[in-house]
DNA sequence: TTTCTGACTCGAA
DNA sequence: CTTCGAGCCAGAA
């Protein structure tokens, strides 16, 4: 396994990817897990580049819960359509019980 | 090479 | 209460 040897984008993906299904988590949370809470654009910028991969990246909002991405994605509604097909209530582009099906990284991966 | 922007967040006024 | 500014890293022009 490489560390270092891979870009700040390559830990984004991967954290992405081990969010469970129902779950999801914002772009500061992965920051901080990769140890740059500051850098939390960038993670949102890694999304950026996550189109052609496995990233879930419909599962990564902001802090608050609001789909600030949708814009990026196919259509005006297939991200929210997407976190509801896995059961996440979303109004006003705005994920509700944000703490119920909010995935801390640092938390459980640790 | 420099400069700018970006799917963010926090702190201060 | 709301509004504004600064900081972070990476990629594109």
């Amino acid at each position: 396994m490489k560390a270092s040897t891979e870009s700040f984008f390559e830990r984004v993906y991967e954290v992405v990817c081990q969010i469970p299904y129902g779950r999801v988590t914002s772009y500061g949370a992965i920051a901080n897990y990769l140890g740059a809470v500051r850098s939390a654009r960038i993670v949102g910028y890694a999304m950026n580049g996550s189109h052609g991969k496995d990233v879930p990246a419909h599962r990564v909002v902001n802090r608050k819960g609001l789909l600030t991405g949708k814009h990026h994605f196919e259509g005006t509604n297939l991200m929210q359509q997407l976190l509801e097909g896995e059961g996440i209530k979303i109004v006003d582009n705005q994920i509700q019980n944000l703490e119920t099906v909010f995935w801390n990284p640092s938390d459980e991966l640790k």
